[in-house]
RNA sequence: GGUGGCGUGGCCGAGAGGCGAGGCAACGGCCUGCAAAGCCGUCUACACGGGUUCAAAUCCCGUCGCCACCUCCA
């Protein structure tokens, strides 16, 4: 089957084909910058890495990833001046923080990433194309604010399939000068106590974007009146992507043919949040767990199911990394190339040619990870038992095969040991003189167990291994001699 | 009140009318000086109650429980 994806809007697995053969447009909703990302708010990126990656080099299409930076809302307002810091530093503090965090988890950086405070022009425009079709107006109290007029947009709520006189009226309504309570803001009006630098002037006063505007503007711009994929978190359906459609599709554009959500991390059947006091910051989880881990963890559930994190839930992942590691590491003796070339020649495999067919039928499935990772895992087993016996036995150039494809497919889903993205070493081949220091001391530890073993004398022996292992030093014996690698 | 989702074996987690996904854990075996790793095997599950069907975890009706959105939210 072709690729088929779950379009919110529509709620069906619809064929996906591009508005413009071969190339893909793709919106992401980002983060906003208002403080430091959790992994349940790093999720999004991982899961649409995934899609992104499957759309690269599962189908062959040119990606253009948009992502966005919300880089001014009330909350970066608040809390910055709370810490007595400009906006804009805060925003950008937490704008590279949220940058590292993704690539630490090897998220693949967007073709664009703009941001909100850069694209006011744009967002004026679109409020007066908006204010001239009879869809936003600015607000009869003077406050400077402009709203959409909802009740102008027929077809308002077909995202979400709701109808407007069911919705409980905006909490924060202030009616403020609204014409109807469930009308949202496209710019805020400056407010007294509001830092100067933090507005803008526009024909309507000065004032500052109000949150959905911004994606409108930006999608249009990098990626024309219509495209192809529009992401986000679930949370995100209501009210923001409602409105990013009702202004866009108002303001006369066909913006997103597929509307793609992600479920989030819980804890305890409760969705992760910083007010929550149960959220677990990504720089703080990598302390103690590899990068890698952490990135298989998030991304190995199906992007529309809720993942629940607890106790063991990188252990278990943990587990499950290191089983594909260390057929890795075996297949890679045999081979005997260096990693980077085998990495190559795994890229260059022919798109049709990468990936066994059921971990493609998979991934077209609505990029069923899971039904891909069983693939995964059965390639695993398979080339395991393909290496067992004497080594003059085994058939290097199969093995070399089987390595590339597992290789290519673990691309597809970032999580494979041998990308440099995850700073080398995994699987022990080091590279730096660290590395190079490291390995000759192992080693002579592990001449020494060999001659103790050699010699009957097991109570060294094991105190050697006893030892390396307290270090983090797992040895396993092989006819060809101990392997090790650092856990 | 409206909208959307979930409930699968000890745990995680796919599937969505018939063919035992996969991972982790546990147990048994092979291998090993002993381990580790690996391989083989065991553990036959779908919240509950009805219904449709030759056949239901999957479709329909009902019940219970949980969650999310409608206010900032990945």
């Amino acid at each position: 089957m072709s690729l088929h994806l779950f379009d919110t809007a529509s709620r069906t697995l619809r064929p996906f084909a591009p508005l413009e053969p071969g190339r893909v447009g793709m919106y992401i909703c980002g983060l906003t910058t208002q403080g430091s990302p959790h992994i349940g708010h790093v999720r999004f990126a991982v899961a649409f890495d995934i899609v992104r990656r499957w759309l690269e080099r599962g189908h062959g299409y040119d990606v253009t990833l948009v992502r966005n930076v919300t880089d001014i809302d009330d909350k970066i307002l608040a809390k910055s001046a709370e810490a007595g810091e400009p906006w804009w530093a805060w925003s950008y503090q937490h704008e590279r923080e949220t940058a590292r965090a993704l690539e630490l988890l090897g998220v693949l950086p967007p073709t664009y990433e703009p941001r909100a405070t850069g694209h006011i022009t744009e967002q004026v425009e679109m409020i007066d194309t908006l204010v001239e079709k009879g869809h936003a107006y600015a607000a009869e109290d003077g406050s400077g604010d402009v709203y959409f007029d909802v009740r102008s947009w027929p077809a308002y709520g077909e995202l979400t399939r709701q109808r407007l006189d069911d919705m409980e009226p905006a909490g924060d309504a202030d009616p403020r000068g609204k014409r109807d309570p469930r009308d949202f803001a496209l710019w805020k009006g400056h407010k007294t106590g509001e830092p100067d630098t933090a507005s803008w002037p526009t024909p309507y006063g000065r004032g500052r974007p109000g949150w959905h505007l911004e994606c409108s503007a930006m999608a249009r711009k990098y990626l024309g009146d219509a495209f192809d994929i529009h992401g986000g978190g679930v949370d995100l359906r209501f009210p923001h992507h409602e409105n990013e459609q009702a202004q866009s599709r108002a303001a006369g554009l066909d913006f997103a043919s597929f509307w793609l959500h992600n479920a989030w991390v819980t804890v305890k059947g409760s969705k992760m949040g910083k007010s929550l006091g149960n959220a677990l910051a990504v720089t703080e989880l990598t302390k103690t767990v590899r990068p890698l881990v952490l990135r298989y963890y998030l991304g190995a559930a199906h992007y529309r199911s809720t993942i629940e994190y607890g106790e063991g839930s990188l252990a278990e992942a943990l587990a499950a990394v290191e089983r594909i590691e260390g057929y890795v590491a075996r297949a890679l003796e045999v081979v005997g190339e260096p990693a980077d070339m085998l990495l190559d020649a795994s890229h260059a495999l022919a798109v049709e040619d990468a990936f066994p067919a059921a971990f493609r039928e998979a991934l077209d499935d609505d990029v069923n990870v899971p039904g891909a990772l069983a693939v995964v895992f059965g390639v695993v087993r398979d080339g395991n038992k393909a290496l067992e016996g004497s080594p003059d036995a085994v058939d290097a150039g199969a093995v070399r095969h089987t390595l590339l494809q597992l290789l290519a497919m673990l691309d597809v889903l970032g999580v494979n040991p041998l990308d440099p993205a995850w700073g080398g070493g995994a699987v022990g081949d080091g590279g730096d003189r660290t590395g190079e220091v490291l390995a000759a001391l192992v080693q002579e530890r592990l001449d020494a167990r060999a001659q103790a073993r050699a010699d009957k004398d097991f109570a060294t022996a094991d105190a050697i291994r006893d030892q390396l292992t307290a270090l983090g030093v797992v040895i396993e014996d092989t006819p060809a001699g101990a392997r090790w690698a650092l856990r």
